[in-house]
DNA sequence: AATATTTTGTTGTGACAAAGAACTTATCAG
DNA sequence: CTGATAAGTTCTTTGTCACAACAAAATATT
């Protein structure tokens, strides 16, 4: 039977010209290479489904712009001459920024999604953009200063607890930090000459999860994380990013759970943010917001009949939240990230999660926990630089 | 030793080699016919920006296949040499079926959009899969038949009330049709010889006005419809139909949004569908169920305050599943049809629809009802045939 | 240890697509 | 009728990829 096409529709970035056929190999490989690590010219020819010498031609290509190297493996497993492995360039980085109420993260993140190194810079108050971009622009000479290699920066991303345009990088709020309409992006590249971009938080912990982690691989991804400024998430369908028409989409923390609920900050009630905090259950055991990732420890381990009425709240109010997921998006993965990963782990299983869910969808998806630590953030903000520059590595580096 | 195959899926590999270069171009320029109506080459050189000697060859490679047709301009309006206008060829095209609990639907659309015939076969009963291919290939064969020109009929859609897996057209369950996991698609191939497919009728129902209605030109749509078999919809994101790893993504009508409500069909709890329905609104107002068309006046004349307070009830629930489609989606455009459009209509405004999504969603999305009228299932279901056809119009065609 | 086999890189050739230039054609404006 | 304008047509050039032949480098076999 004839397998199904996507509908028809004017061509947008679409491949017209021989030339752009060029630049959509050199990207997709090079996006093969960042994404699934080093990987042999013989592979990325059959991954590719192109000829080999074709395969040759780009990957001298994209080595002559010193974004891959080629080196001959140490030890062969097949009988055959040796493919020459193609590695990504370690000397080409991203600089990841993430704000954050009380310090601001700045990271140095190379080509391949390796975080190379991190400073924390903690703040008095709640830094303003101003102040955020002043700190971050310290720290970035600082890191680039102390390292002995000279790297090649191609990029800033910020990444944003609030919502952001993407096609200019504005900040539109950000109520935790207390930031409207900041044009984030635009300060960065004035104040540092990179090229810069911002996007939701949670958006680009997804996009490292989706890269890197438990959503590598999978095409129609669902991405829920809990921290302590609210919940957020992102959607990969069809192998895409979903932004929505201006980026803000994947906003499961405002999705409707309950009725004349308590008022959320977003002018809305019954959001799931609203009822449903970090805060609320560390609380319930007794440990502070520092602690946050021993929640799960603490939740296994607590025989307190209140934390259990609490727990099993709050999964219900997952279980919605999943549920309306499952049926609008048919993801065959849902990744709970930060504490809503630690209340997943205390549900007995996915019944509660998924068992409202109609039938056909539910049957073929799972629930599974972030595997990222940390790092993600930092990763998932370079990646919207990477993502530029792999879209058109040549263009990219002559503008 | 075979190898295990390579998880090949770089982003837009779909154009790779020179060949698939020109399907794509062939492609792109199909499609821009095929929903823009008759344009000169001149103006789809402008629109793919490709050079006019390249379209003129490609369009060329069209009319070879006799999928378009080239007709000079009866008046040109400025100087210069008149530009062939490129028309859809009028004798290609799909049949499209829609089974309903009371009849089936059967019709032949034309490249490009338009419904040539249409027959309705009443039935007796429900009538099951195996007496809806039945009846259908009758029909279309009678459709045919009567048809003075030779028709070249590139494929059969058929639209469902309920989920079917898109990979292979199976219909997994439609409950108001008392179907259970009927091999659809593949039944009609065998019945009529002509490639089939199936999906969701709502998705399909949106596919043509994404195509040809209120979506028109709209990157990021949500489309809900309310028919008397309960609500559906379908979602178009960055251009592209969102489908999810099967096909089930959309169903709006089973969107949490009473805690303990009435229990659906598909056994959760609070469905959107279960809580607003058509028959409930109908009876309202003293019609029956034939009339639905009626509704919205009726709606509007009405002056009994229970009337009222249904309307404003069922308004409040449809402005749940709005806030968060608009809160998950982003959408520019949010179109709603069938009696959700009656109920939009009866809204003093979209205050209620949309008041509660977050700020930044809110600002750039407006809702609007739908523009095509009974026709949208025929060319929603063609349409399914014709994204085939275009996604590759000569491999196509020598299939 | 010598030879065969396997796999892959490399090089040169040919096919094909699209761009661009030069030329031609068809319309409108005056 | 003539010039301006816009667009089709034809031919040449350029660039990309596939393919075939050959070379190279490893393992496998005798």
């Amino acid at each position: 039977m004839p397998t199904v096409a996507e509908p028809a529709r004017p061509p947008g970035a679409s491949v017209g010209t021989t030339e752009q056929l060029r630049r959509n190999n050199l990207s997709n490989i090079l996006s093969l290479v960042h994404q699934g690590g080093p990987l042999s010219r013989a592979r990325l020819t059959r991954m590719t489904g192109l000829n080999r010498s074709t395969v040759g031609a780009v990957v001298a290509d994209l080595a002559d712009l010193r974004l891959v190297n080629e080196r001959m493996p140490e030890r062969s497993a097949k009988a055959g001459r040796p493919s020459p492995v193609v590695h990504v360039d370690q000397g080409t980085v991203a600089i990841a920024v993430n704000p954050e109420v009380d310090a601001v993260h700045v990271g140095l993140v190379g080509l391949g999604g390796r975080v190379l190194k991190q400073v924390r810079v903690a703040t008095a108050n709640t830094p303003s953009a101003e102040q955020v971009v002043e700190l971050a622009t310290t720290a970035i000479s600082d890191l680039l200063s102390r390292q002995d290699h000279s790297l090649r920066v191609v990029g800033i991303g910020v990444a944003v607890p609030g919502q952001v345009r993407l096609s200019d990088g504005l900040v539109r709020e950000a109520t935790h930090m207390g930031w409207f309409e900041q044009p984030l992006a635009a300060m960065f590249e004035r104040s540092t000459g990179h090229p810069s971009w911002a996007a939701n938080a949670a958006v680009l912990a997804m996009r490292a999860e989706s890269t890197f982690g438990a959503g590598r691989d999978v095409d129609d991804l669902v991405y829920v994380i809990g921290g302590a400024s609210g919940i957020g998430g992102g959607v990969v369908t069809g192998g895409r990013l979903l932004t929505g028409t201006a980026g803000y989409a994947g906003e499961f923390g405002h999705t409707f759970v309950r009725p004349s609920g308590t008022a959320c900050q977003c002018g809305g009630h019954g959001c799931f943010e609203a009822e449903v905090t970090q805060q609320r259950l560390l609380d319930s055991v007794g440990l502070q917001a520092a602690q946050a990732d021993q929640l799960s420890a603490a939740l296994a381990e607590s025989t307190n009949p209140d934390v259990a009425v609490l727990v099993a709240e709050s999964l219900d109010l997952l279980g919605i939240v999943v549920r309306n997921a499952v049926n609008l998006f048919n993801p065959s993965v849902v990744v709970l990230s930060g504490f809503l990963a630690a209340l997943h782990s205390a549900a007995p299983d996915d019944r509660a999660l998924i068992g409202e869910a109609i039938r056909s969808a539910r049957e073929t998806v799972r629930v599974q926990d972030a595997a990222l630590g940390a790092d993600q953030l930092m990763v998932g903000a370079a990646e919207i630089v990477f993502a530029e520059l792999i879209a058109d590595p040549s263009g990219f580096l002559a503008s």
